[in-house]
DNA sequence: TGAATATATAATGATATAGTTATATAACTG
DNA sequence: CAGTTATATAACTATATCATTATATATTCA
């Protein structure tokens, strides 16, 4: 099972997100993930293992090489938590609507 | 303008989420946003800091005091990026499909 | 088999973060 | 005005994070 505070703090680095994008448009080594960074493998592999954990990467193994590609399941459940917040500012910009609507009602009302 | 780093540093907190989640359902001050937690008001006051500061939250000034609110513009901006990664899922489940379509289409070839 | 390639792990140092207590500031309230 | 309420800031401590270098492990290849 995973972990929302893990996720979001995956999703808090940059690198960390060019690797998603990157990833976007498919699956992807560790080498060619690091090559269009200015920083050392190392350093990438652990990002990897970061965003691994995170349930946003996985990995299989190809001979010497572990090709990452997007986790569907974590990105589904960052994206589940989110959707209370755009539930709740859309039903904010409901009642402000009803508010809108309530006023000029009310002006209708004042001058038939 | 707003940061994705912050923006996601501050999601990832458990404590910043619930407040955020308690936003959902409309505005609070810090003291009502402090009750629930088993925390002192200056560390509520600095996750609300934080959110402010992530374009997560915005506050106005009422007497003595500063009820939250949720920003619908943070809160967008992270949706905007993860709809890369939304799209890049969808667009590898259509793959997925064709590749699907095209071994029935095969099998069907070898019996017709 | 031995060199080269692909990746992971460990040790280390620098900086950031979350909490605490103590204190400051501002606004209500009697 | 004095006391209380609402919130913010500062100083401090503990822990976490990111990058580095050095090194280990597994795989491919000549």
């Amino acid at each position: 099972m995973m972990n929302l505070d893990t996720a979001f703090s995956a999703l808090a680095d940059p690198t960390r997100r060019a690797i998603l994008a990157r990833l976007a448009t498919g699956e992807a080594t560790v080498m060619e993930l690091a090559a269009p960074f200015d920083m050392t493998q190392p350093a990438v592999s652990r990002h990897l293992k970061v965003l691994e954990g995170a349930g946003l990467i996985a990995r299989r193994v190809e001979g010497a090489k572990r090709p990452c590609r997007l986790a569907p399941a974590g990105i589904a459940e960052i994206d589940r938590w989110l959707e209370m917040l755009r539930q709740a500012l859309a039903a904010n910009y409901d009642r402000l609507d009803q508010v809108i609507a309530a006023m000029t009602t009310n002006e209708n009302k004042r001058t038939p």
